[in-house]
DNA sequence: AACCACTGCAACCGCATTTGC
DNA sequence: TGCAAATGCGGTTGCAGTGGT
C-alpha cells in the first residue's frame, strides 16, 4: 500500500506551463507568498495544477533571481569539486551557486559537464598510459600507480563516493567506491567517517592484490566492499553528515588516479584551488577557510560555523 | 524534403525527510 | 510517540529543437 498521491492527477493539468499559468503563479507568489502551503496554493491562485508542480515551476523557473545557462569556468570548477566530494547532492551544490537551481545544475552536469570531465579524464588516462609504457621501454621499470589501476580504469565518469550506489544501480559503470580508492585512502576515510557515524565501524575490504605485471593493471576492478561496510553506508548516504567533508578531504591524500586527485584534475586546475573553493563553502569566515586550506593533511574536525545549508 | 539520431531542458515520479497534530 | 500530510530531493522521462544523412 503506497502513500496517497499529493493530488488527483486526473483532474489537474500536466505538462508544459503556459505563459498565462506562469503569470498567475508569479503574481500570486509575489503578492501573497507561498503561505507555506504549496498544496493549497494552486486553488488560491486559480491554477489547475498540482501543488508540487507549482512549487517546482516557481523554484526552477519563475523565481526572480534565477539564472539559466552561461555557466562560468568558476562555476564548472565548483560543481566538479563538490560533485567529487559529496556526489549528486544537487541541492547542496546549487546552494553554492547563486541563481542556480538543483534541477539546472543537475541537467548541466548530465548533459555537458560530465562529458567534458570524462573527455579530460580519458585524455589524461591516455597520456598516463603513454607515459607509463614509454617509461617501461626506457627503464624496464613499472609505474607505482596511474592509468589503468583499478582506481582509474572506469571508462565512464567515476561515480563519486556519495553517489556510487545510485550510479551502480543505473548501470553506469562497474565501478564501486571500494574499487576506486586505494586501501590507505579507504582506511583514512573510514577513520574520519567512524567519528561522525557510529555505524561506520565495519572492517575495510581487503586491499587489492598486488599487480603481477603491467598488463594486470588493466584487469577488472576488485569487487565492492561487503554490504553494510562503512563505505557502503557512506555511499548510500546513510547517517552521512556534511560536516565531515572538510576533514575528510583534509585527512586523505588522494594521489593521481583517485577521483579526488585524478580524473578531475585538469578541470579543477589543481587540488589547492578546489580545496579553496570547498573551504569557502564550508567556512563563512574567510580567515578560517584560508587556514583550513593552508593546513596540510591531518586536521581537527571542522569548527562550528559551517554553512547552515551544509549542516 | 524527409527521416533519423542526438541534445538539452522542463517536468514528472517516487522515495526520504520533516513537520504538525 | 505515532501517524499523516507536506515538503524536499534525486533520478528519470518526454519532447521540442537541431544537425546530419
Amino acid at each position: 500500500m503506497g502513500r496517497a498521491p499529493c493530488c488527483d492527477k486526473t483532474s489537474v493539468k500536466r505538462g508544459p506551463w503556459s505563459p498565462e499559468e506562469d503569470e498567475l503563479l508569479r503574481s500570486y507568489v509575489q503578492n501573497h507568498g507561498t503561505g507555506g502551503n504549496w498544496i493549497a496554493l494552486p486553488h488560491k491562485a486559480g491554477l489547475n495544477r498540482c501543488g508540487k508542480s507549482c512549487r517546482l515551476r516557481w523554484l526552477n523557473y519563475l523565481r526572480p533571481d534565477i539564472k539559466h545557462g552561461g555557466y562560468t569556468e568558476q562555476e564548472d570548477r565548483i560543481i566538479c569539486s563538490l560533485y567529487n566530494s559529496i556526489g549528486s547532492r544537487w541541492s547542496i551544490i546549487a546552494s553554492k551557486l547563486p541563481g542556480r537551481t538543483d534541477n539546472d545544475v543537475k541537467n548541466y552536469w548530465n548533459t555537458k559537464l560530465k562529458k567534458k570531465a570524462v573527455a579530460m579524464h580519458n585524455q589524461q588516462q591516455q597520456q598516463e598510459y603513454y607515459n607509463h609504457h614509454h617509461h617501461q621501454h626506457a627503464s624496464g621499470g613499472r609505474s607505482r600507480r596511474g592509468a589503468g589501476t583499478p582506481q582509474s580504469q572506469c571508462a565512464s565518469m567515476q561515480p563519486s563516493p556519495a553517489s556510487a550506489s545510485s550510479a551502480a544501480s543505473a548501470g553506469d559503470a562497474a565501478c564501486s567506491f571500494g574499487a576506486m580508492y586505494s586501501p590507505s585512502t579507504l582506511q583514512q576515510a573510514t577513520a574520519v567517517l567512524a567519528r561522525y557515524d557510529g555505524a561506520a565501524t565495519a572492517p575495510l575490504p581487503p586491499p587489492p592484490q598486488q599487480q603481477a605485471s603491467s598488463l594486470a593493471e588493466f584487469s577488472p576492478a576488485p569487487p565492492p566492499p561487503p554490504a553494510g561496510s562503512a563505505i557502503n553506508s557512506w555511499a548510500g548516504g546513510l547517517a552521512l553528515d556534511d560536516m565531515f567533508l572538510p576533514e575528510l578531504l583534509g585527512v586523505c591524500d588522494f594521489p593521481p588516479g583517485d577521483i579526488f586527485g585524478g580524473g578531475f584534475a585538469p578541470l579543477l586546475q589543481d587540488r589547492a584551488s578546489s580545496l579553496q573553493e570547498l573551504a569557502a563553502c564550508y567556512f563563512p569566515n574567510a580567515q578560517a577557510a584560508e587556514m583550513w586550506t593552508a593546513a596540510d593533511h591531518v586536521k581537527p574536525p571542522p569548527p562550528a560555523g559551517l554553512c547552515p545549508s551544509l549542516t
